[in-house]
DNA sequence: GCATGATTTAAACATTTGTTTTATTCCTTC
DNA sequence: GAAGGAATAAAACAAATGTTTAAATCATGC
């Protein structure tokens, strides 16, 4: 967690995504950055003029890694079914969200994403428009390739959001998850095993939601 | 929201879940609950302690209320299928969360419970045990049921816990939903549509993973 | 070597906020 | 109707916290 000295900005940073992820906004205090940082407080206002100011360049800061290092289509072999594809995606999902690299695992910056969602903060509509949608286009595509059926990209958005919603409810819930059932928390361990499941789960939702657009019938 | 006067108790009680819905414990302050509630602050401290045993009372309050209200085995007719007991689950589950009768739809009570399950205070380990786990296994009885295999238990908690993602996560990113898609917002006239639709894609979810019990292969 | 600007530090400031104190009012009961 | 406790109100308190100030230190270019 606290590595080498570093630069004064850059020591903040690091611990500032960790700080915020686990405590949020408003609990976490610029005395304990600087206290974890090792830094004086008034460095921060210096570096980043305001609190809310370094919360707006940790967001970005995060977003960018997040989706650079684990890109949407991560590990995909050449010419991949549109199956495999939603493999990838959901896998890269869990990695961005839970993984160390990623946004930091449990108590990192996967849970500011967490964060965001239940209460966007100002800086983070702009990730909406540079990073979110597009991810929802791209995994709205591949859900209409498995459907493989015409129909409007409106009746396929409930898929996309039940898949995402899975994903990110195991970063939401991961506290009690944990405390409810160890085996299924999300972890380094779990990740690939959980990602898999969640993959299989959707393939049969995105099929039985398919069948209602060719006979649009009551399912038992 | 601000209704006829009541008990000075009954008041607090009333606007205070609202507000800790709204934004959090930290970000609540005694000061805002007295001004809504029409009440002084000291009254607060009066009649609850601390600010701590407040939400604690109201954190008891939104569980017992929900739950009575909106049964899992909500309208259901007699004799039902397993699928239609799921169906009852996920019902539930949505006008729990997002109804104004229940938890208190957007900006009320619902969103209470997905701040706990990110950031469980000491108060919401009570609620795990009383309320939760007990419903989680209700609906691993349901999977059970439809599944209608031999297979051990653990194998279906994923299952349950995709779909009570599923749910969930409208209720935790209702305010991003709300942004990218206003049609799929969890509100009081999309409820039955996207629990009918959490409905049908999880019983597909089920049928898949169903699938891989009995011949433990691959999905494409 | 020094002068200038960037960086860091310690201290102080101003505000917010949970809580307590103390006095006053209300209500029940004898 | 008076007494006594419950309830409410206004004010004060103490701690936490984001921010600013002003001085000290460091680094760089001449």
């Amino acid at each position: 967690m606290d590595e080498q000295p570093a630069s004064t900005k850059e020591r903040i940073l690091a611990v500032a995504g960790d700080i915020f992820g686990e405590k949020g906004f408003k609990d976490t205090t610029i005395r304990l950055i600087a206290e974890r940082a090792r830094v004086n407080v008034a460095a921060i206002n210096y570096h980043f003029r305001d609190k809310e100011s370094l919360y707006a360049a940790i967001l970005e800061e995060v977003f960018h890694t997040g989706f650079t290092r684990f890109p949407a289509d991560m590990d995909l072999p050449p010419q991949p079914s549109p199956q495999q594809r939603l493999r990838a995606f959901v896998r890269a999902m869990f990695y961005r969200l839970q993984s160390r690299e990623g946004w930091g695992g449990l108590a990192g910056r996967g849970r500011l994403i967490a964060r965001e969602l239940l209460a966007p903060s100002p800086a983070f509509e702009a990730m909406l428009d540079r990073y979110i949608k597009p991810h929802r286009d791209m995994l709205v595509d591949i859900i209409a390739d498995i459907v493989a059926l015409p129909c409007p990209r409106e009746k396929l958005l409930p898929c996309a959001i039940s898949i995402i919603g899975q994903c990110i409810y195991y970063a939401v819930a991961a506290p009690v998850i944990g405390l409810m059932s160890p085996v299924n928390a999300p972890n380094e361990h779990n990740l690939e095993r959980l990602a898999e499941f969640v993959w299989v789960f959707s393939l049969g939702g995105i099929a039985a939601v398919s069948a209602t657009i060719t006979t649009p019938k009551e399912t038992p």
